[in-house]
DNA sequence: AGTCCACAGGAAGGGCAGGCGA
DNA sequence: TCGCCTGCCCTTCCTGTGGACT
């Protein structure tokens, strides 16, 4: 059935970039002035997941580059993922990533950080021209770990000689500026790009655009491509969603030996990534949020919400049962805020008045989650 | 108009596990 | 193996609050 699946992943380049134009041209004219030897601006990028931020600033760098060599001028791209565990996601190998590319050898640990900053600096004292560096989700290391590292980066061209840098911030997080000093808030984005969710008529595009890549001719039933970008538009425009969605719906026919992808595939596909998502998520959280969340499926497999009161005496009760010493009730709030910005339970906020406020809990999976997330408690807990 | 419930959620710090160099 | 550091989970203590009730 599939020629070539890579096509439907996030990592394959497409030979044109659709319905990006425009940002293509703004970030490409911002870093233009590095082919002249002139330091481009620093940008921001925003836009939620599989809005193609991250591709375009492949594209483009990749194209700055290659232009730079054919003329001989120095420019140096540095391309790094914050998000990456054990990578990048402290300060430290940040920058040691950062020096590593750059042709330094350095310890992976060891070093204290302002020593490896100065080995990062002379690193770059060495290059010569314009060195861009790209931070991808560069949100999730200034909510972990503030934003003094950008501060430091964003000065340091005043202290370098014949470097010129230029950093290009990557956001899912639209309002992630208000989590930085407003210093380096306004050194950062001295340029914005936005990048807009992608609408049903651009996906099924896109889509359109790799299915001829990805699957052998004829493969998809009418319809498919349209299922797949309009759910995805209906999750916040991601590409990557119908992507993964086709794809899914694709190993999903494959594998019920039917001869070519249906609309009830991609329907499979939708709810087996969504469980997938949930079963995950829950798999990850420590003992205690496992413990909470099956309280609060127990309690709510009825219709009427419950109330954070409520779950903590029951699953006070649980822990005496299993003879687990209980947390408390600051801790369990907290978790039970957690679940629910991990999208697994609903609770919201709200006040009874006389009787006092509390979050209403609700539970809004399906039965096939529900029953998937019991048995996995459960079974690890021999309940 | 004021009270008061049943929590929400911030701040600070304890304690533990795991990773590190010595 | 030891001490040190860091990150994470958790507790303690605390102040804040929407609105039904008086």
């Amino acid at each position: 059935m599939f020629k070539n699946k890579d096509a439907l992943t996030t990592n394959w380049k497409p030979e044109n970039i659709l319905h990006r134009d425009q940002q293509i041209n703004e970030l490409a004219s911002i870093l233009a002035p590095s082919l002249k030897g002139n330091d481009p601006s620093n940008v921001f990028l925003y836009g939620s997941v599989g809005t193609g931020k991250t591709l375009i600033v492949k594209h483009v760098t990749e194209e700055l580059k290659s232009v730079a060599d054919d003329k001989e001028i120095d420019v140096n791209i540095l391309y790094i993922n914050c998000k990456m565990k054990k990578v990048a996601d402290t300060e430290y190998r940040l920058l040691a990533k950062l020096a590593r590319q750059l042709g330094e050898d350095v310890p992976s640990t060891g070093l204290p950080t302002d020593e490896i900053y100065n080995r990062f600096f002379s690193a770059l004292q060495d290059q010569k021209g314009v060195v861009v560096i790209a931070l991808d989700e560069i949100d999730a290391l200034v909510k972990k770990v503030g934003d003094e590292f950008l501060y430091n980066l964003t000065r340091i061209n005043d202290d370098l000689e014949h470097t010129k840098v230029s950093i290009l911030g990557i956001s899912n997080d639209l309002n992630f500026t208000d989590y930085m000093d407003s210093r380096v808030k306004s050194s950062l984005s001295e340029e914005e790009i936005i990048f807009p969710p992608y609408n049903a008529i651009e996906l099924r595009e896109i889509l359109k655009e790799r299915t001829d890549k990805a699957f052998v001719d004829n493969m998809l039933m009418d319809g498919v491509i349209s299922k797949c970008s309009a759910l995805a538009a209906q999750e916040h425009g991601d590409a990557r969603r119908a992507l993964d969605l086709l794809r899914v719906a694709g190993e999903l026919s494959e594998r019920s030996e039917s001869d070519i992808v249906e609309k009830r595939h991609v329907d499979m596909a939708q709810s087996k990534i969504e469980r997938d998502r949930v079963v995950e998520t829950v798999r990850s959280q420590p003992k205690h949020s496992k413990l909470v969340l099956y309280t609060i499926l127990e309690m709510t497999s009825g219709e009427e919400d419950i109330a954070t009161g409520d779950v903590y005496s029951e699953y006070k009760e649980l822990c005496e049962e299993l003879e687990v010493s209980e947390l408390t009730q600051r801790r369990v709030s907290g978790l039970i805020s957690e679940l629910d910005m991990l999208g697994v339970i609903n609770a919201k906020v709200i006040s009874k008045g006389r009787y006092g406020r509390t979050r209403q809990i609700s539970v809004d999976l399906s039965e096939n989650i529900r029953g998937r997330l019991e048995q996995m408690v459960e079974e690890k807990f021999y309940i």
